[in-house]
DNA sequence: GATAGACCAAC
DNA sequence: GTTGGTCTATC
């Protein structure tokens, strides 16, 4: 469930599910995503949790005990909450991860592809981490300020897109918040980051931040729905896998690439290359 | 910088 | 062949 709101939305189902509750068993199957023997899980055995932090795509885990839970959903990643009483069969196809609570509620991660990490953290504070310490300023902060963000990139030499895309950066923006914010913010995803003038870079950032947000008040579940398991094939977005179909602005044809092995889309009237977004002011 | 591949599973 | 993530190696 990449991306930053999915993963936020994936936070507040961790904090509904386990904010201030205790621990009776973790359960986890051997091997990716877990990136840590089983053994340690059973640290967090007793403990109760305090606080659920995320840093962009990042989530940790705080609890009891000085004992820590690095989570990354990767691309595939979903939380699941379940009550008291509810349960079924266990484990579920593809749960890869099961924090059991004394109250018998338990909250599970759910990983089809194993891309995902997580990692037990002892001895230490989880936001000590490496996983954590090279997390740039999070997505959601750049509507209040677009000056840190131009700070941050103006001398980056990358395409645009791919400048995105490094958590280090900006921590949050995925595939198609980086195809989308571009749109908006009418800026070619190949133009080389620092040439871009410092209007254009924090046009991006409140394009990108809003984009986010909107997906955030507008989708009505706990839970994001992925592209694919859209009920007609609605796709929201204004470029993201709209390949040969109408620009919604202009009415000229989108079109893909890849940049960084990932698929870029975009509008070739709405973000023409060089152009204003690039061009010195004249004196 | 830009690739290509690795990790993974499913459509 | 593709997928909303990230890491490494290599030209
Ligand atoms: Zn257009």
């Amino acid at each position: 469930m990449p991306e930053l709101p999915e993963v936020e939305l994936a936070a507040r189902q961790l904090r509904a599910g386990l904010s201030g509750r205790a621990v009776s068993v973790v359960w986890a199957t051997q091997g990716p995503p877990l990136r840590c023997p089983t053994d340690e899980l059973v640290a967090f055995e007793g403990q109760s949790v305090l606080e659920v932090h995320r840093v962009g795509k990042q989530l940790a885990i705080t609890f009891t005990g000085d004992v820590g839970l690095l989570l990354h959903l990767g691309m595939s990643g979903r939380i699941r909450s379940t009550g008291a009483g509810a349960s079924m069969a266990f484990p579920l196809p593809h749960e890869r991860l099961r924090l059991e609570l004394v109250d018998g509620s338990h909250v599970s991660l759910h990983d089809v592809r194993r891309l995902g990490r997580v990692r037990v953290v002892r001895g230490g504070s989880v936001f000590e981490t490496p996983e954590w310490r090279r997390l740039g300023q999070d997505a959601l902060e750049l509507t209040e300020t677009p000056e840190l963000f131009r700070e941050r990139l103006c001398r980056d030499r990358r395409p645009i897109k791919v400048a995105l895309l490094d958590q280090s950066l900006v921590a949050g923006i995925g595939n198609i918040y980086a195809s989308e914010g571009l749109h908006q913010a009418g800026i070619h995803p190949r133009q080389s980051t620092r040439k871009l003038q410092s209007g254009a870079l924090c046009r991006l950032a409140v394009a990108v931040g809003e984009a986010m947000k909107a997906t955030l008040t507008h989708e009505p579940g706990a839970e994001i729905t992925y592209l694919s398991e859209h009920p007609k094939s609605t796709n929201p977005f204004l470029v993201y896998a709209r390949e040969g179909q109408p620009c919604f602005a202009c009415e000229a044809t989108i079109e893909r690439f890849v940049q960084a092995g990932r698929s870029t889309f975009m509008c070739p009237r709405c973000q023409p290359f060089g152009e204003e977004s690039t061009e010195a002011l004249r004196s």
